[in-house]
RNA sequence: CGCGGAGUAGAGCAGUUGGUAGCUCGUCGGGCUCAUAACCCGGAGGUCGCAGGUUCAAGUCCUGUCUCCGCAACCA
């Protein structure tokens, strides 16, 4: 019988930058699904990759000096690129599609063909409004107060031949699909769709563009490249070999069981994605699946707001196991939820040291100090079985069939839920059988005690196979010590009781997860962020230089002096300011004061030459009267402000003019 | 009245089909000593944003209202 095939995907993710926390959790999330399915036996394919083409990319390799191509080269391969994160995170996909490859280049240009021969495609006009300086169009709705929504400049109407896609067409079938299947999901995301998009009735849609060149070309009309909506969306097929001759396998894959995808891309998943395959008439994928976001205080991430959360530095101080196993066990999959390191790091303390590590700890602990790692014969069955033992049985035997309906309606974080409710109850059976006790008298008590820890160590074989999709390698090591044969790291062994061998080894190794002080990790992970942060900014940077020019006669208004430092002294309560008390060579001291506390203490400028400007107006700060400004060079380095005071040759008169 | 989501113990969150309000952390007390100062038991603490309504019964359904957040052609 050949096995019933499962084909799943992430999103494919745009390289304009490197990817955070929020990307590692859609795809550890699909991850883990995918290896639940394999788990089952199933025969799974597995696809994620990145969308390359586009005008922002074009852009941001333009800004770094560096060919479009060479620009997601360096994000995709590049060290700590979206390769290297996968395989950090044991990302286990079978393919990975870019859609700069030529096969899906070539496939993409015979879809958007036969889409154009069918008449679903038709060339138009695309109306907009066009701002000069930027090159870019803008739609209606784009535009904020009727200006350029980058530069804030007026826009004029604008026409641009484009080719445009039938969507209207599709509308109803659509939203059929919509409300009457359970195409999309979770359910709630089917209101928000309808509502927004069908409702006010679907437009045709811009599937070519000509103002930017960094795409998949139309073939049969040079100067227009196809739009990200064709391009993107068909590399669940393309990479299936759909009009390739790379792979060969979309017969036997297609349509996907489930795309997963962030929230943000729901309607092109959900509305544009099934109709163009409509279009092609080829089988729609059987489900989208949209989950939520992780948030940071309560407010989205991003670039913009610097609170980017990175997956390496977690990954690197916590374990890739905990990190996955905190992002599928701490949120609702279908709901946002608010990331914080805190949260982590508990939810690493309760459930995988405290509850889960703990439990094997103490079991091959016992098992090896009473039995030598090596439980006696027959101590799968009980003479005189307690109350308490059928009810852990009879939870962890039970467990998989309570998995399975979390994981098929696509919840893993209850999937877990599930799973530690058995390890907290297997805690509990420790303490009501009190195996220290019975282990006082092994003649009376032995097999009793054996027994009670054959319970234990099956359980724990249960709860590890259910828990090897989301924690691959931490599975593996718990298998080694409860020695779990492969026999019973199966599918199939999580739901009988008894699979582990009697007299198993079974060895005390290193605690599969540490406990984390909290205090320690919190300081280190900020030490560390900063770091990274201060790294990804240049080494130097100063002011570009003004483009306007100023006349002579206002330079010369400016009166530029030499000024030797008489005294020096912190103003209170002021963390910047210093209070300089100055010779100017008029007699008559001057007072200055100038935030620069942080780069210099008062009494080392004491009896310095240095230059300040003295006919600015007099101006009170912290209660006291600055006449003038002293001049410094400021740069900045790693982002952070560095000044530096003019200090001249003390040689020079306190008054000379500076000119 | 653009659309959607959220408002539940001190904090962070669960609560499909309406039927005695749960979990984690924190806190107070007890037990145990096999174990990663971990584990187990118990207590205190909530008029489930607010106001109405339907019902024998509503956190759960309906109406209104306040506050917060997100989206509005691609940042998962």
């Amino acid at each position: 019988m050949e096995n019933k095939k499962f084909y799943i995907t992430t999103p494919i993710y745009y390289p304009s930058d490197k990817l955070h926390i929020g990307h590692t959790y859609c795809t550890v999330a699909t991850d883990a699904l995918a290896r639940y399915h394999r788990l089952r036996g199933e025969d799974v394919m597995f696809l994620t990759g990145t969308d390359e083409h586009g005008q922002k990319i074009e852009d941001k390799a333009a800004e770094a000096g560096v060919s479009p191509k060479e620009f997601v080269d360096r994000i995709v391969e590049g060290p700590q690129g979206v390769k290297d994160l996968w395989k950090l995170m044991n990302v286990s996909n079978d393919r990975f599609i870019r859609t700069t490859d030529d096969y899906h280049v070539a496939s993409i240009q015979k879809i958007f063909r036969k889409m154009y021969e069918k008449g679903d495609i038709y060339k138009g006009t695309y109306k907009g409004k066009y701002c000069k300086p930027c090159e870019s169009f803008w739609t209606e709705s784009q535009l904020v107060d009727g200006k350029c929504p980058d530069c804030g400049r007026e826009v004029q109407d604008a026409e641009e031949e484009a080719y445009f896609f039938r969507l209207s067409k599709y509308a109803d079938r659509i939203r059929d699909l919509l409300e009457n299947t359970d195409f999309l999901q979770p359910r709630s995301r089917v209101n928000e769709m309808v509502k927004n998009f069908i409702d006010p009735g679907l437009e045709d849609l811009c599937v070519s563009r000509t103002s930017f060149t960094w795409g998949i070309p139309v073939d049969f009309d040079p100067g227009h490249v196809v739009y990200v909506w064709v391009d993107a969306l068909f590399n669940y097929t393309t990479a299936l070999g759909l009009f390739n001759d790379q792979y060969h396998d979309y017969d036997h894959y297609w349509p996907a069981d489930v795309h997963i995808v962030g929230k943000e891309i729901v309607r092109f998943h959900s509305i544009i994605w099934p109709a163009m395959l409509m279009s092609m008439e080829m089988p729609l994928p059987k489900h989208v699946f949209g989950h939520g976001w992780l948030l940071l205080d309560g407010g989205k991430m991003s670039k913009s707001k610097g609170n980017v959360v990175d997956p390496y530095i977690l990954a690197s101080m916590f374990g890739v196991d905990a990190l996955r196993f905190f992002l599928m066990r701490t949120f609702p999959f279908g709901s946002d939820g608010n990331f914080s390191n805190e949260l982590l790091i508990q939810t690493i303390n309760t459930d995988l040291a405290n509850d889960l590590g703990n439990l094997v700890s103490r079991t091959t602990a016992m098992a090896g100090k009473y039995f030598g790692g090596h439980l006696p014969e027959g101590c799968r069955s009980c003479a005189a079985p307690e109350p308490f033992d059928g009810e852990l049985i009879g939870l962890a035997s039970s467990l998989r069939g309570r998995y399975e309906e979390a994981m098929e309606s696509f919840a893993p974080h209850k999937a877990l839920d599930e799973v530690f409710k058995v390890i907290q109850r297997a805690n509990k059976y420790i303490d009501e059988c009190a195996p220290w006790v019975l282990a006082k008298d092994m003649d009376a008590n032995g097999q009793r005690l054996a027994h009670v820890l054959y319970n234990l160590l099956e359980t724990a074989q249960i709860c590890g196979v259910l828990l090897s999709p989301f924690m691959p390698e931490s599975c593996e090591k718990l298998f080694a010590q409860i020695g779990a044969a492969p026999d019973a790291q199966t599918w199939d062994s999580a739901a009988r009781w008894g699979v582990l061998a009697e007299t198993a080894a079974v060895t005390k190794g290193e605690n599969l997860f540490p406990r984390i002080d909290m205090d320690k990790a919190l300081a280190e992970l900020e030490a560390l962020e900063a770091a990274a942060k201060k790294a990804a900014l240049p080494a130097v940077e100063t002011e570009p230089q003004l483009t306007e020019k100023v006349d002579f006669d206002t330079f010369c208004k400016c009166d530029f002096r030499v000024v030797k430092v008489k005294a020096c002294e912190a103003v209170k309560k002021s963390e910047k300011l210093l209070r300089f008390t100055l010779d100017d060579g008029t007699g008559t001291d001057r007072q200055i004061l100038s935030g620069i506390h942080k780069f210099y203490e008062p009494e080392q400028l004491v009896g310095k030459t240095l230059a300040a400007i003295v006919n600015l107006p007099p101006r009170k700060m912290m209660g006291l009267e600055s006449c003038g400004m002293l001049l410094s060079a400021v740069h900045t380095e790693h982002g952070e402000e560095k000044l530096n005071l003019i200090i001249l040759d003390d040689a020079i008169p306190a008054g000379a003019k500076l000119c």
